[in-house]
DNA sequence: TACCTTTTGTTGTAAAAACAACTGATATGT
DNA sequence: ACATATCAGTTGTTTTTACAACAAAAGGTA
């Protein structure tokens, strides 16, 4: 476990904790390591889970099958990610996916409602987890109703607008660079990366904006 | 304010909470209220908010005007509803969206530091607030991860079997009850509502499934 | 430099969705 | 019972997307 405490202090988890004191909180939070091989399922879909989970190594996906037996992977989670925060409250119910290993990975479990209630015992720093707890989750919402946001959005043009307006308002600029090349920029929108080219440059030969690579340039349309 | 409590009682996030209570806890939440006329802003994109709001009378939409000046509507609060939860974090940045009242509106307003904060003074019951919004914000995160999930899918169909497999599973049993007509189903994964209708009864034709108004049952294809 | 890989743009075709307009069927209210 | 409104399904047309295959450009490296 105290191998792992250099990666946990660099997540958002115990953000603003010192090693000694995260080293502290752990056994306060019940911690405790499972090492899973490649191809293990760490929960199945219809579990009941009542604590957080770190990714301190390797590599797990989120799936899910649907009734008829098709997969689809839902996210991807790293090394200092977290997971399964959304699912501790009483009436999350069961998990609706899989967590599966797709490389040798090792989790720390920690208690959640241990992390909930802040204990009576030395922990000065319980708090300031449950806000990190609660910020995080806060981010991953923010990031999620953007996202629908851009794909609900019925055309590629209109999905390609969306998410190309709010970057420019997040980076403050109507010149701004994206962290996508082109097919996981298709990907994150879903839909075809050929024709997401293809609108690009239609929209590009409209006047509507201009780009090179990952660097993007709104344009107004030119008064007439 | 008083004429509210009943209200509020009724929220996700004063759920277990006596209405005596509720109105000890509006003074530590240093709780303000304001009307708003229909068409009037209470939020507008780029401000920055450090309160959590309650809709106790009335209607609101979020909603989003992009960098060509489209305005679309990202979602609908009424009244018990609870919005800007996912802003209080230090690190949200602006607001993304404006919130206007789509007809006269009362609004509470509640220090968001004063909810995440425990309080030294007589509140008995602020953790429970503290843990009803952590699971309230929990919640919306489920949602809207399978909300993703069922949208980001390329085809009609495939939205349509993401949406049914889930609330099938949700509600164990290959034979349930949705909580949407025709168009709510569409604009829930927006598509055209004429095509997804069209696309079910051709799934009905296949033998996938069957339906009848809200009701809709699943099928195993038969073994030939 | 020559070779390989990755990325992006382009084209054509088939499939799917959007859109509009209409038909029945089923409520709802007076 | 009548008028009205809502909802679901259907049809035909236009627009858009997915898919496949290829070309061109850029970058890395042996």
């Amino acid at each position: 476990m105290e191998d792992y405490i250099r990666i946990l202090k660099g997540t958002k988890l115990f953000s603003g904790i010192a090693e000694d004191e995260i080293s502290l909180m752990l056994s306060c939070l019940d911690a405790h390591l499972r090492e899973y091989r490649k191809g293990e399922y760490v929960f199945r879909q219809g579990e009941y889970i009542s604590t957080i989970m770190m990714l301190v190594d390797g590599e797990l996906h989120i799936q899910q099958d649907d009734y008829w037996g098709n997969r689809s992977i839902i996210s991807h989670i790293s090394a200092g990610d977290m997971f399964g925060e959304a699912y501790i409250a009483p009436e999350s119910g069961a998990l609706l996916n899989d967590v599966v290993a797709v490389e040798d990975s090792t989790v720390i479990f920690l208690d959640a409602k241990k992390i909930m209630t802040v204990c009576s015992s030395a922990c000065r720093f319980h708090s300031i987890v449950v806000q990190n707890l609660f910020f995080a989750i806060s981010e991953k919402n923010r990031k999620l109703v953007m996202k629908l946001g851009h794909i609900s959005k019925r055309t590629t043009r209109e999905k390609l607008i969306s998410y190309l307006s709010a970057e420019s308002r997040r980076q403050n600029s109507s010149d701004f660079t994206i962290p996508f090349n082109r097919q996981q920029l298709a990907d994150f929108l879903s839909v075809d990366r050929s024709a997401m080219s293809n609108e690009l440059c239609r929209m590009r030969n409209e006047g509507l904006l201009r780009f090179d690579k990952s660097r993007f340039t709104l344009l107004l349309p030119e008064k007439n």
